[in-house]
DNA sequence: GTAGGGTTAG
């Protein structure tokens, strides 16, 4: 801290009186504020700011700069006012550093009205001026506003430097606007610096495109851990868990030292991939910050999505302090594992707690409801959120309740919701609608909703094919085959299904018709025999293709030999007879594959966990934890 | 003197 006399000579050539006083009280006045504000005594400080502005009087910069942020350590906005008025006070105009150090005040008080209100007001605006304010629109996720700030001070000729292109980068919500912005940062030679170089990473990665943020990473001549960050968070964020993992490898090996927000990405990396072994492996690493919510709230999530709900409820149960997305995650990983009774609870514990739910909360809550057929609960939470907790019923909200209509059987009511949404229902939303469709049977509402997602996403294959089917069924070639002309024009193809299995640290993919597996032959002979066990206990193979191909989702061709058959298969024969089976598949598990899975369970006395793109099953002793609705 | 980077839930 600054010592007094040192201002004291600083303000002296500011004191013009207009007042009575003489000169030495004014010093002293001006005095006292000064030694109030550095210190940092608010009440004081204000009082005598009064007494200043009753004689006309003003400090210098600094001495309210120091009073700022005084202001902002207390998060005092009503105070934080007042000295912005005296600043203005009379007319007078604050100098330019001053203005800005009070934008900057507005920002952080997340009152950007105010703060793009002084900016108006600003006779001249520098660099910092223009960033402050970009930086805060880019932050609150008011992209458009923030691009076109920086369009403006182009047009005023004021140069941005590595803070203004670090903070708009973020708000790049297509390639064109980072290449248009890449230019500037190339034009000025900003490219080497390593904020703005980590903005890029980070908006790469934001956009789907991760090898760019890569080449940008491998670039770099010096980074630092943050940088590491950026990309392994990236790859992470992109569903490219793999290839997170393997730059986590290549960071330690540069000699980097993984900290939270590493291991925290490192975390979630495992979550895509299921990969509940090295999540476990990474989770006695990562004991010493046993403290960290994010880590924690990443590690529950972890746990949850690789179906091993015992240690997420012990995470969960041990974290020292829990924010909304701790309960949410919670809720929604026990509500995807079909616990969803022990979802609405925890959410009731939650609200108990004094955490308030917010948007995705509900969502889990309503997810729940949707997957045990909770059609009161349902509407309950449905129709009261908005009340109860403040919250506008959004797209996911609506899509859950079509969901737990329809496949409760109220495809009237799903139809009638669909129509009364207050947002546009998009792709998503249209095919819950279409999922419905199936379970009730309802060919005729089918035809017309998959048309309806067909507008809205021409590349979605499952509506293809559910159509085509329809029209097989009806025996309207005419229409099958212009179905088939319009997915061979869009080069469209089935995802082909795929399962895998971690063993021994290692994943194990199996894809339908693919023989690269080396154990393939072993793997047929174990599938075989468990078939012919399952038979022998009630098992009827399902033949009924047509039916099955009337999916939503997508559904594989061959049920005899459904990836995730392979997989168990192959579980069965390395595991030990211990351990929990769990396989992850890219597409959902068709009935012929639950009935089997359930019946395999009771044989084989093993506990086995399916996850698929939506859902969890659990299934023990010849029952799965969904009860048979999904 | 005032402005900039990484981590968690649907």
């Amino acid at each position: 801290m600054k010592s007094v006399t040192t201002k004291l000579k600083l303000f002296r050539p500011a004191l013009t009186s207009r007042c009575s006083y003489s000169s030495t009280d004014q010093t002293l006045l001006l005095n006292e504020f000064t030694r109030f504000c550095y210190q940092r005594d608010l009440p004081r400080a204000l009082k005598s700011m009064d007494s200043l502005q009753s004689h006309g009087l003003w400090a210098d910069s600094a001495t309210y700069s120091e009073l700022i942020k005084c202001c902002l350590d207390h998060r005092a906005v009503h105070e934080g006012n007042l000295v912005c008025r005296h600043l203005y006070f009379n007319g007078n105009q604050p100098m330019l550093f001053l203005v800005n150090v009070l934008i900057n005040m507005y920002v952080k008080f997340n009152l950007l009205d105010k703060a793009h209100n002084l900016f108006d007001k600003m006779p001249q605006r520098n660099v910092i001026s223009w960033t402050t304010l970009i930086s805060a629109y880019s932050k609150h996720k008011h992209h458009q506003k923030a691009l076109k700030l920086l369009v403006l001070m182009l047009r005023e000729s004021v140069r941005p430097n590595v803070y203004t292109y670090s903070s708009v980068l973020r708000s790049c919500n297509g390639m064109s606007d980072v290449r248009m912005i890449q230019c500037g940062i190339v034009k000025e030679g900003l490219e080497s610096d390593v904020f703005v170089r980590s903005a890029l990473i980070d908006v790469f990665a934001k956009l789907g495109e991760p090898e760019d943020a890569l080449s940008v990473f491998d670039e770099m001549v010096t980074g630092d851990a943050i940088v590491w960050n950026s990309i392994i968070g990236g790859f992470a964020q992109n569903n490219k868990g793999d290839d997170a993992l393997k730059l986590f490898k290549r960071m330690k090996r540069a000699g980097f030292t993984a900290e939270q927000a590493t291991l925290t990405s490192v975390l979630r990396a495992c979550t895509g991939l299921a990969l509940l072994e090295l999540g476990m492996q990474a989770h006695v690493h990562i004991v010493k910050y046993d403290r960290d919510l994010i880590l924690n709230n990443a590690l529950v999530d972890m746990y949850c999505k690789c179906g091993s709900l015992e240690d997420a409820r012990r995470v969960f149960r041990q974290m020292k302090e829990r924010d909304v997305i701790s309960w949410s995650t919670m809720v929604s990983g026990l509500a995807q594992n079909g616990y969803s009774h022990e979802a609405l609870k925890l959410f009731e514990a939650m609200k108990a707690s004094g955490t308030k739910p917010n948007y995705v909360t509900v969502v889990g809550v309503l997810f729940a409801c949707s997957h045990a057929g909770l059609l009161e609960d349902g509407w309950y939470y449905f129709r009261e959120m908005k009340k109860l907790y403040g919250i506008e019923p959004g797209r996911e909200h609506y899509g859950c309740m079509i969901d737990l209509l329809g496949k409760a059987g109220k495809l009237e009511d799903a139809v009638k919701l669909l129509n009364e949404m207050d947002c546009e229902p998009d792709a998503v939303t249209w095919r819950t609608l279409l999922g419905a469709c199936r379970v009730q049977g309802n060919m005729v509402l089918a035809e017309y909703v998959a048309k309806k997602v067909l507008e809205l996403d021409p590349e979605d294959a499952g509506s293809y094919t559910v159509l085509s089917n329809i029209y097989a069924n009806s025996q309207r070639w005419d229409s099958v085959e212009e179905i088939r002309t319009r997915m061979r024009y869009r080069g469209m193809k089935k995802e082909p299904g795929c399962s895998w299995i971690e063993v021994n640290k290692k994943i194990h993919a199996f894809i339908i018709g693919d023989e690269s597996h080396p154990m393939k032959a072993e793997v047929d002979k174990k599938l075989n025999q468990l078939i012919h066990g399952l038979i022998g206990i009630g098992y009827v193979p399902e033949t009924d293709f047509v039916l099955q191909d009337l999916e939503g989702e997508q559904m594989e061709d061959s049920l005899r030999h459904h990836s995730e058959k392979l997989a168990l298969a192959f579980g069965l024969m390395t595991l030990p007879s211990e351990k929990v089976i769990r396989i992850r598949k890219n597409l959902r598990i068709c009935g012929d594959c639950h009935v089997f899975f359930k019946l395999a369970s009771k044989l084989e006395r093993r506990s086995v966990v399916i996850r698929d793109p939506i859902r969890y099953h659990h299934f023990e002793d010849g029952k799965c934890s969904c009860g048979d609705y999904w």
